[in-house]
DNA sequence: GTCTATACAGGGATAGAC
DNA sequence: GTCTATCCCTGTATAGAC
């Protein structure tokens, strides 16, 4: 059996290296695509430590999320959300932060929103306080005059679909190998083009 | 066992029975959610027969593409091309409505680009060539000064990930069941969102 | 806490009958 | 062209040794 195991878990605990190994394998190849005993030869244990750490595959895919998912903190920000523009401007930081923090956790996110899945209901408990603040912030924006366009709901798409996009697909790397990962480029560009799109005009 | 078969597909051939049903399956539960088992139920036939009409699951994915992916008919718009503005409107338009009209296949397309799978290379084969032009055009309004913008990269992403997002997004529905699905209101809203997002004005 | 061994269900593909 | 039966492989869960 080679040694397939990523040197950087070296000293932890195996039930952390099976969530890491997991996460890793489900961003890639989906959690239908991978197996159990895929997950734990990654991991360096036993086909049967899944079961006796977890309970099962489900709930290795729940804990992952309970274990890596940040975003409690959106209260420290409160008082920036009272202004739309600026509130819309540290939402998207904060996204594309997180996606360039762990990739691999808002790539399977991505994948399990575009189906109905019996996950589902585990990544909408966790990604809809952050979106419905996006959502929230827009509507504040219209009312306030700041921004400017028809319906609330398309723009909302729009928005989290600009955002979401290239960190999610993974073709994306293949079709332009020299693009530029910049993280604060890519966050200055996705801001621009988002409160532009939104109708917002520096000169108001 | 019940009969679980599509009402609209009862007279047609087994073999195009087994292509749809695959094709719905498959956006629901993603390629490896799905059984062949499974896909020959819905079809109302017996499980062997995939493998009789077309060689195997992967074929299926195949021959479901080179059945009902359009988008060949990409030369029809070549004058409208020359305008970068009216290019990126058209083919804002053409991908909608092809979103639209077979929400299932655009899902799948979704689906498979979010991970490394061994169908990647299928998808992007039939992609590509829509999203090559899409980009083509934006550098070739950047270059005759229409939009504005830094990077050509980072808008492309930003353009199809707005364009790609609302429709591929399986929570969408639930998160908001009164979200009028006019498509002339939601070419609207996109065309008008990416425009600006690509820093173009009307009195430039 | 971790491993071995194993039971069991379910997948995909095929040969051969009809 | 379609079905039955079957093969073999893979994934999951459990029991019990260390």
């Amino acid at each position: 059996m080679t040694q397939q195991q990523d040197p950087l878990q070296q000293d932890l605990s195996i039930k952390t290296k099976i969530l890491l190994s997991a996460k890793k394998l489900f961003a890639q190849q989906g959690y239908d695509g991978t197996s159990v005993r895929q997950i734990c030869e990654e991991a360096g244990g036993n086909v049967a430590l899944v079961s006796y750490h977890f309970g099962g595959k489900e709930n290795v895919f729940r804990a992952i999320f309970e274990e890596y998912f940040p975003g409690k903190d959106l209260k420290q920000y409160e008082e920036q959300f009272q202004d739309p523009v600026n509130g819309v401007k540290i939402l998207i930081r904060g996204v594309l932060e997180f996606f360039a923090q762990d990739e691999e956790l808002s790539r399977i996110i991505h994948q399990e929103l575009t189906m109905q899945s019996p996950r589902t209901e585990v990544v909408e408990s966790f990604v809809m306080p952050v979106w419905g603040k996006m959502r929230e912030l827009l509507e504040l924006g219209k009312k306030q005059g700041v921004f400017h366009f028809q319906s609330v709901d398309m723009v909302f798409f729009l928005t989290i679909g600009a955002l979401t996009y290239q960190n999610h697909c993974q073709a994306a790397k293949s079709w332009m190998p020299n693009l530029e990962v910049d993280l604060n480029e890519t966050i200055e560009a996705a801001t621009g083009f988002i409160l532009q799109g939104l109708g917002w005009h520096i000169e108001r």
